[in-house]
DNA sequence: TTGAAAGCGCTAACAT
DNA sequence: ATGTTAGCGCTTTCAA
């Protein structure tokens, strides 16, 4: 049933019922009553395509993501969850699937954002986000927001969430100086993250050297966390500290310091980053650096609101830090 | 730029444009290639919203579920995930944030349903799907699969997914009778949860009785999990395994197993169910139960578009069930 | 093989 | 306060 075949089964205007609804129109109270009341008794309700056809909004968020595993990582499912509610409460629901691989990714990507299918995006880039498909993005007035750990250069329609990694490289450094460690390793996920930089330079800092042999830049794996480890532990003076890139890293390492028979956090302390769900639950519990899911998923969907409403803001980039959660799996130096 | 304007520019009719972009229609292959050459051009790209409301599909799938904090449960995050791939292979990308909690709530989805908003459904139910919602939208001849522990009666346009308990139950009682356990407890979520009661009789089909002071229903958290291993082992003659509803369940008893000084699973065995991420890494690993996500999503998947496909199909319901995956926690009786 | 015209179901000026 | 009318941008008969 459609609006006028409704709206003559109730004896008003298709108009009237436009206004009842939106509540936007001038409707008596009355006229309203009755139309939503009918509504039920009818079972009628509104061709949402159409209304987005003619009204140019979705009500509709894309997630956009770099490569089709990006729900692989546990911290990335649980930052989609957090959107879920402040876009709720702005009666917006999230497109999930939308990838912007290529350039041949890039193409639907523009179609949905440009036949105002969707009306704004969040793009998820664990790495850096292409200046390119962001500058298309904003040439189609296309609000949106980037998280990443990168900055991403100021352009209009584009906001930015930055998870930096320089405070957390910081804390764990601290952390691990004031025990008393001063033979510290670092164990990696890839060449182009700059966490083992900062970390290299906070401990620097604090006067402490990390030597590049115990730096081990293995993967993503429980078992490069294992295997990178393995290699540290072996040398003549193995570290008493090690800051692990990921959770996952870390749980590996641990392990595998069991298997060697090293006591954590008795002869080795570990701190891991992401705080992922469990990591509280085992024994020794993780210390671990933690961003808030909440903060950022908030942050960015606050920004993305601002940005829809007011296409002319220029939205200041945010930053967000990681928090230390100390829990046991690090300790003064023995 | 609309069609009008790009078919002018082009020298050709909006008619000869849609058909080379659906490839529906009959052109010559030299037109068909100007066409998609210079819509690159031009950057034209056609309006989703306004195909949607001519064509009444919208290449999208909805993910319902019953209240807003489902993707607490981590388990389900992973679900999600695993739709994700089978969905993009069809060209579909899915929405999320769609909850049918209340009756008030019904109409959302319904209005969303009614105004082919989403070509589908997969309704998400870790408890009961009220039939009142699945007759609603078998109703609206809205094809739809509901993935939930319980059978969906046979109806029109609803397809069903039944994640089954039983054989669970079965594999866990004959691992642990088989490694010589008499005495056994459950740790269990909830009263409404029927695990507790399978569990039970297929241990009685193998000669061991549950009994009731060794089940303890306490709740969801690790905490709980705790709590119930406590109460169980402080009995006089407590157990020497115990199957955990869930790996969080199992994780607080493991700890709390530590602390009281029970060696896990020299002393005490403990078999989880879900097989969460990282599980695998603890010490020590987790025996537990898993559900295969990927099968859930494809068959879920599957069935959907064989609905959307042939409306009159009668889609069989479809049993998944666990299987038992050996760890460290769970050993023989000493 | 191509084009003209009708219409999908709604909203929003503009009357009344 | 309510109704009339003209599109929104596309697909799809139907005709050429």
């Amino acid at each position: 049933m459609d609006i006028k075949e409704f709206a003559q089964k109730i004896g008003v205007s298709p108009t009237t019922i436009s206004h009842a609804i939106s509540g936007r129109g001038r409707v008596s109270d009355a006229t309203r009553e009755l139309v939503l009341q009918k509504m039920k008794e009818y079972g009628y309700t509104p061709n949402l395509n159409a209304r987005r056809l003619v009204t140019g909004r979705s009500f509709l968020v894309a997630l956009v993501h770099m490569d089709r595993e990006f729900l692989a990582h546990i911290f990335t499912m649980e930052l989609v969850r957090a959107f879920l509610a402040p876009l709720k409460a702005r009666g917006y629901d999230l497109l999930l699937n939308v990838t912007a691989e290529s350039t041949v990714e890039y193409s639907g990507l523009l179609e949905r954002v440009d036949s105002r299918a969707v009306d704004g995006s969040i793009i998820l880039g664990e790495a850096e986000i292409p200046g390119e498909l962001l500058r298309e993005l904003g040439r189609s007035y296309h609000p949106c927001v980037a998280i990443s750990h990168y900055r991403v250069g100021s352009m209009p329609h584009v906001g930015s969430v930055v998870l930096g990694l320089r405070s957390g490289a910081r804390q764990v450094a601290e952390l691990l100086v004031k025990q008393g460690h001063t033979n510290i390793g670092f164990l990696g996920l890839d060449s182009a993250d700059q966490m083992p930089r900062f970390f290299a330079e906070e401990l620097q800092n604090l006067g402490i050297r990390l030597s590049d042999s115990n730096v081990m830049i293995e993967g993503h794996d429980a078992e490069d966390g294992a295997e990178g480890l393995r290699k540290m532990m072996s040398q003549p003076a193995p570290p008493t500290a090690v800051f692990a890139r990921t959770d996952v890293l870390a749980l590996g390492a641990i392990g595998e310091a069991k298997a060697m028979g090293i006591d954590v956090p008795g002869s080795l302390s570990v701190v891991g980053h992401d705080d992922l769900p469990l990591v509280s639950l085992m024994q020794p519990s993780l210390t671990t650096l933690r961003r808030d899911r909440m903060h950022i998923a908030t942050s960015a969907v606050d920004m993305l609101f601002q940005l829809m409403e007011d296409p002319g803001a220029m939205v200041a980039e945010r930053l967000i830090d990681s928090k230390l959660v100390l829990r046991q799996s690090a300790g003064p130096v023995k």
